[in-house]
DNA sequence: TTGTATGCGTTATCAC
DNA sequence: GTGATAACGCATACAA
């Protein structure tokens, strides 16, 4: 099933039958098109995009590696971009690392043999190495989520340090001194960030920041049920706690409710990354909403415009503190700490 | 940068760089082999997966069309899946249909240009078509969540009849008789094996169908809700609601939140498909779990096994009914139903 | 309007 | 042990 069985079935030559079924203007006389379209139809033809990628030098491919398919953030961006291709005839090549660097790496390879046009990438780490390398052959990058030093590409991303700010003050202006900071791993800039926001938010409530209020987790929904049930070990527990992102903030809800931990009355919680059932809990969780649709619009619209010109520039979002009802003032306003 | 440089380079034949950079046994001299390996290394060289597809027929890839890989469980599978793929070198192109048979359509069609080599499909309707058409390129097709009429090939479902029995043998049980049932867009199989678990199990307790009682939704939330909002408009509304997926439960839970309707004192509710946050919520939310991880390994393994040899096997899994709190007796026993 | 020829990067078969 | 050589399916520059 080829161009050649339709061409001797039609009695023209392959390049004929390659010309009208690839709508070249002119490509042959109405009653040949004609025949051959038919031809084509009937025997179920379907090009065999690989060749033609040989050929062409664009293999109509794109690839995404995220973190986790199954984070609604991801998925969103996945789902919309996906859409936007299909227009174009493009397929998506995904992949998941589970934030592991390695498995990354391992993709990216996997990403470059397959020679994408474009990868999107949300970054486990500041390594740009094997970014380089992929750019090397001619696969245009695009990182989401977090920037990689040295890696001068397009990048969507969120104010992280800001956003993060926002919920600090907030807590911070409810009277919260003893704040605790759940981080994922922090090799990837936009934690790194996000920690800055909460220090920089500490200090201009004339907080002094303690470091064991401060855990390093990894992203996951286990690790911030461990980081919580560290936190609250502490001779004095935070009355509040931030996590850097959904999965770990869930952690923390749940060891709130496996340990009779009421909140927002004994703890209150932030979010980082919204999900859609955290209005559907009791209490609802306060959380900095990303402008999920504008990602996904934005890094589709990026990846249609192949306009390399511009030598990489960062677009950057804002995000927004959307209050419900997982924060309240500290039970001892802000003084008697000491009692715990 | 292709094999003609390292060859250059290193002043051999291609033949020789592929077959060493391929591991063939005796390919070169270790000396030589050594040399190769080294230039490949050095110059950063990464093999064209399109040429090598083209040449051996082989692409090394595997396909995905599932209703939304927002869905934990089709991510879940998606997650698993792709991991045992990388181990094999192999990549996932992945699409989303949205449960838009056009889409599918259209998708398959996109894989079968990309020659996937086997192609995972949840199916949105029993339109065997394109289906057999891809088959005809030599695509090996695997069925998740839905057999299609007509379609011999292997499929990983879950038992759809007798789970939405047992949740609806588990209200009658419970002394309702107004129950009402949220289906999908019935074109899929599997969701006319659960309506028909749903019309058998009213049977069975010897309660006489109701077709108002019966909304034709779509699968989404937006279209659990509204079905919800024509159940509960009902002169007699249900006591208890069954929703054929998770989101449209969901949707459930959201249209009794905003109408102060009380789960489960008002509304007894089970959802087909679990999630992860059912039992967050208050009530916590009774649901038919699949054996999800199951299904991914399986699906795995048969991606993986080219065994052609079977002609087609259903492989069909239980699901167990998690009891949660979103289940209790009618409020008015079994008689007094007329008073709404 | 149509056909011929060439090459994309690989792999595999055969010689040497 | 190594190297020509052909072929995979397609697109295109060029010739007719």
């Amino acid at each position: 099933m080829t161009l050649q069985t339709i061409a001797d079935l039609t009695g023209v030559s392959v390049s004929t039958v390659s010309r009208v079924l690839n709508k070249v203007d002119n490509a042959a006389s109405p009653e040949t098109a004609h025949r051959i379209e038919a031809a084509a139809e009937r025997l179920g033809y379907v090009p065999n995009a690989q060749a033609a990628a040989l050929r062409t030098g664009a293999s109509k491919v794109v690839g995404l590696i995220v973190a986790d398919i199954a984070n609604p953030f991801f998925a969103t961006i996945a789902t919309t971009l996906e859409q936007s291709l299909l227009e174009r005839g493009y397929g998506l090549l995904v992949a998941n690392t589970g934030n592991n660097t390695d498995l990354e790496r391992r993709y990216v390879t996997t990403m470059a043999q397959n020679r994408v046009e474009t990868l999107v990438v949300a970054p486990t780490s500041n390594d740009p190495r094997h970014l380089d390398e992929a750019r090397r052959l001619g696969i245009r990058i695009l990182l989401i989520d977090s920037r990689v030093d040295g890696v001068e590409v397009d990048c969507v991303l969120v104010d992280d340090e800001t956003s993060i700010r926002k919920a600090v003050d907030h807590l911070t202006s409810l009277g919260h001194r003893q704040i605790g900071y759940i981080s994922g791993h922090q090799r990837i800039l936009s934690d790194l960030d996000r920690l800055r926001g909460y220090t920089r938010g500490l200090a201009a409530a004339g907080i002094e920041g303690d470091s064991e209020l401060v855990i390093r987790s990894d992203f996951t929904e286990l690790g911030g049920f461990r980081a919580a049930a560290r936190l609250m070990a502490l001779a004095e527990p935070p009355t509040a706690i931030v996590a850097s992102n959904n999965f770990m903030a869930t952690g923390v809800l749940r060891y709130a409710r496996a340990n009779g931990i009421c909140i927002p009355e004994a703890l209150s919680l932030v979010s980082f990354d919204d999900l859609d059932w955290y209005d559907l809990v009791t209490p609802r969780i306060t959380a900095l909403t990303q402008p999920i649709e504008a990602i996904g619009k934005l890094v589709s619209d990026l990846v249609s415009n192949t306009d390399d010109t511009a030598p990489g520039v960062p677009y950057v979002l804002p995000t927004s503190l959307t209050l419900r009802d997982s924060t309240a003032p500290p039970r001892h306003p802000t003084s008697s700490d000491k009692e715990a």
